[in-house]
DNA sequence: AACTAAACGAGACGGTACGTCCAGTCTTTAA
DNA sequence: TTAAAGACTGGACGTACCGTCTCGTTTAGTT
């Protein structure tokens, strides 16, 4: 029990600076988000947005996290397939919905500072990770895919795929690039009854 | 040939600047990158560097550029499997030596203007695409892999894993990386009849 | 009188933020005293501080007037000339001692708004010329002086070259000063049948 | 001759500083010049002013000097007398006319510090001191005063009880009182053969 | 002995201004 | 006539204090 003194810190204005800072991303984009900016359209003071965050990177984080947090779902439908689909489709609704402006802005900021990039990763990075990979792993306990597969690279070539696509643009992210990434992963590493080779 | 008149651009402060840059990008980081730090670095006045390059982004792009893109090797082993092997070395090699901060950097800038991005995917990351595509072309031909494959969706697999490493920063981008994510890929879309060999 | 409930004021908490005042004003100088300091200095919260005091001015007033105004000695001696002298020398003392500072920092903020300046008036000034009148006034009596001096203007002229040395600093404040001053000023005023002397 | 490349410093800027910095002294007083609000006044960027000004008393000292210093008149009007109620006369119309709100300012930000007091000492206190210094020695070659009158002394006399006055505010600062401090500072040091006159 | 109320320490708050850095533009001299 | 280079306007930075506020705590006097 910490019950520390002196004034608490005020849940109103925290609420507001995140609040603030996801709608000057959506609405203005990432050049017009700026400590100023935010304090000006929370009503706050700058000072306390440096009180509670090292730098706008981490508020965006943070505001991210409290809206796409919550809950990732785990999907459970029978085959990796399935599974695998369904996951993407609900990573890029997400993405296409509105976080994606907050991934291209934090995996840029996460580019200019070593620590905050392993905040990020720890932060959401990590997380997503952990899901994808219990979807492999769980598919390897009901003998679907081949024994010993690398999870972490098939991790790496699924999130790394969908990353590409929204950073570099040069193809939309939509259901049909989903339904072929799924499809292409779990086919590559599914059983065969000649696949005993390799 | 236009041979027009007044004082001509001068080589040496062109060359200046885009060694300066390199340079500032290595040593300092990115964030240590600026139009005024290039300039003064360089011995130049900032407006000759507008005059040139519509921006820091595209200044950096081209100093890389210049240097990685003489020539992107195209392996030709006879098999896929070899030729992803000995492409994925080479872009590894590249990338650990030296590039990866520019890589890094220039990803993180497309992310701040579309414009931008469009120049980089243009001028970089469509080239690599190119040539990677070229290598599950000729193994199409060859009857090496399935009929019909999805090959930009194979390509955002291959080059996604690798720029998701290299931009997270979860796992070591080395030989090793290189040599699953090829194996996976190929084995994947291998021809089943086939498939024993490799 | 109203003897008031609730927790009394705290005399140790008073004191250490007068301390702190003075001891801030002589190490550190004027730019380095603010309320924050003070109140860290005394282990105080600022709360307190304003509570009790008007505004920084004030209270560095109150430091010094507890030091300096428990007495201001009237010197008397038998001459205006020997009393002036005492009496400047017994300033210019106080002022080399240490209130200089105080002095410098409470007429700088004196400056600065007019109600202040008023205090400063009353609660310091004024005293000091009620003294050195005084002595003008005795000396009139004892028949020393002419008819009819113009005292303020007497008192103006005495503590104005003083204030100016001190605020303008072009030159030292010391015996010698003290000794000119007060020989030039009380040979102006002399009677003339017996000033041939002095 | 320096004929330096680049583009020259702007006049334009320099004297809307001044003009703006006078401005916001005169109406708004001393507690509202600030650098930012000089800036926006004056429609010119934070930095051209640093560029320019080590400090915003500099700044205010210029701007009182471009205006005050053009002339300080030098009365001969005959008698030590007449000079200095002339003198006088001149120095509190500049004063009561708008050079007092400078001269409060520059004296409290002299007190502030010590690099700055020596910069207001050498670039307006002295330039006055010597003009004074000068009525006094001419008077002295006329053999109109007694010989090796320590004229430093006067002069602070003089200037210290007429600052004394603009810093306190304990009485006006008018012609009444320029007559006064003349008449008794010409009547203190005059011969006493002749000192019956005036 | 319990209650009341004021003063206390601590510290977060909305703000203002600081002095600096850099962006991008303008204007002059040099080639 | 273009390049080069310094000075410009301007915006945001991160910091220091301001003066106010809300807490939980302490300390008398009152009941």
């Amino acid at each position: 029990m910490t019950a520390r003194i002196g004034r608490p810190r005020s849940e109103q204005a925290q609420t507001a600076i995140l609040q603030a800072a996801r709608e000057l991303l959506q609405e203005k984009g990432g050049a017009a988000l700026t400590i100023e900016a935010i304090a000006q359209h929370a009503g706050v003071g700058k000072p306390t947005i440096y009180r509670w965050w090292p730098s706008l990177a981490d508020l965006v984080l943070e505001a991210l996290l409290e809206q796409a947090n919550a809950e990732i779902p785990v999907p459970a439908l029978g085959s990796l397939s399935k599974d695998l689909k369904a996951f993407l489709h609900h990573s890029i609704q997400s993405i296409t919905a509105g976080a994606g402006v907050h991934l291209r802005y934090l995996m840029a900021q996460a580019q200019q500072s070593e620590a905050f990039r392993e905040r990020f990763r720890e932060g959401f990075v990590s997380r997503r990770r952990a899901v994808l990979s219990s979807l492999f792993e769980q598919a390897a306990k009901r003998g679907e895919i081949k024994s010993g597969p690398d999870v972490p690279l098939l991790v790496d070539m699924v999130f790394g795929a969908m990353w590409y696509r929204l950073l570099v643009s040069h193809a939309p992210l939509d259901d049909a690039f989903a339904d072929g990434l799924a499809g292409l992963v779990a086919g590559t590493i599914a059983m065969r009854s000649d696949s005993t080779s390799e």
